[in-house]
Parts: structure tokens; sequence; C-alpha cells
DNA sequence: TAACACTATGTGCGAATCGCATCTAGCGGA
DNA sequence: TCCGCTAGATGCGATTCGCACATAGTGTTA
């Protein structure tokens, strides 16, 4: 059987999310993105955003360090590099032509609707 | 090096379209769906298609028939079943909750935008 | 103080998916 | 005859995915 998680938004905006997120908030770690992400409906597990951090690190589009909690274990802090703000600013880009393209499919399709007053 | 293809709409989007596509013009084939939508902005291929739509038709989301061509090789037409029928309403559904979230998720981002007048 | 829950980061792994190449085949035009 | 377009389909390596699990610090409470 397929995958079927189907709800929320596609996993594919985790990146533009984590970008966007840390571009708003300046400095966050995954834990805290995890939550921010999927309560704006992404579908999208916890290690996929460590990896996808760890990924983007690799990509120089986000530089980390090790902070100390006051109440938990440590937080491995991220912020956005120069590379990284450009790269948020183009997942704007890339999320608002998604969501006009979506928009102009869904428009598409209605034509076809006839049993609607 | 990901996959980085990320142009266009997110392949999961594919049997959504597939459903509404086939709502829409009643019967079509693979070929011409690919097309369809492809030119909606949808990142897919070919291959892709074909997987799908048998997929859909184990699932019983639709069945399809061997047709000639006037020009050309010959065509498995599908069309939707009952179930089909009802799933692309419910697509029509989720890709409008999924624009909807978008655009709220594009909002919360744009609250940290302090960039312009 | 022992057990439990929550926070926080991370790994392992089998399964699903992806993109790309390739194959077959009918048809039409150069 | 060769090429390009249409049309459907398979093969395969690489990537990604979701889920389970490991580790560890802190706070609560029985």
């Amino acid at each position: 059987m397929p995958t079927e998680t189907g709800e929320g938004l596609p996993r594919r905006f985790l990146e533009a999310f984590l970008l966007l997120s840390l571009e708003r908030d300046g400095t966050s770690y995954g834990y805290e993105l995890y939550e921010t992400v999927t309560s704006l409906g992404l579908s999208v597990d916890l290690a996929a955003v460590y990896r996808g951090l760890r990924n983007m690190q690799q990509r120089d589009l986000v530089t980390s360090q090790w902070v100390s909690s006051l109440s938990g274990p440590d937080r491995r802090l991220y912020s956005l590099t120069d590379s990284g703000q450009r790269a948020a600013r183009g997942a704007a880009s890339e999320l608002a032509a998604v969501s006009d393209g979506l928009a102009a499919a869904l428009e598409y399709f209605r034509a076809s609707d006839s049993s609607r007053a």
C-alpha cells in the first residue's frame, strides 16, 4: 500500500519552511523548528527536520552552535548564512509560485464543475 | 547532491491532478494526461503517470480499455469509477486545503518582512 | 528515589519513490 | 529508408521516507 500519509502540506516544502522560519525568527533549533513547521500544517517527521538542517549546513545555507538550555538538553542553534538569506528569498518566491500555480490549476479543473447553480 | 529538480508543483499532487483531469474530460489516456498535468505546471515524469494510473486502477479509482487511434499506436483509455468520482471530489478539497494552508504560511512568514515600506 | 514524561538530538533500516534510460511499436513525412 | 512523434511500459540505481530506537538532561510525582 502506498504511503497515504497524505494530510497537510507536502514534505517537499520542508527546506523552504526551515529557511523562512529562520529568516523570521533569526535563530532556532531542530525541535522548535519541527513544532513551527508542523503547526503551519507541514506533514513532516522530526528526523526529517534534523536531517534537513544538517544537509542545509553542508550546503552552507545555515550555521549552528551548541547552546545550553536552562531546562533540558543542550540545543543546536541554527541561523542563516548570507547564502541562506538569499535562499530564503528564493524559497518565498517558490512557495508563492506554487500557490499561484495551484490556484490556476484549481480554476482549470473547476471549469468542469457543472453541478453548481 | 539532492534531487533539486525543484521547479513546478510537487509530484505528490499527481494523483489529484489525474483524478481531476479525468473528472473534467470524462476520459483520457496516459500520454495526454501527462501533457495536461505538465502544462498545468506539475513536475512529473511520463513513467510516473503510467505507474500512477495503473496504481489507481488497482485501487479501483479508474477503469481502462484499449482503443485504436487513427494516427499512431493504440491508447489505453481511462475513466473514473464511482469510487474515483468521490476521490476526485476529495482531491479537489485536498488541493484547496493545501492552497489555503500555503497562503496562511506565506502570511505568517511575511510578518517578518520589515524591509518594505 | 524510582518511575515517568517531556525536551532534544541523533542513527538504522526496510520500503517506497524518483528520475533517467531503454524497449517496443504504429504512423507519417522527408 | 530513416527519422521523429505518439503511446505504453519496464529496469534500475539512487534518493527519500517513515518509523522505531538510542541517548541524555530535566522536572514531576507517587
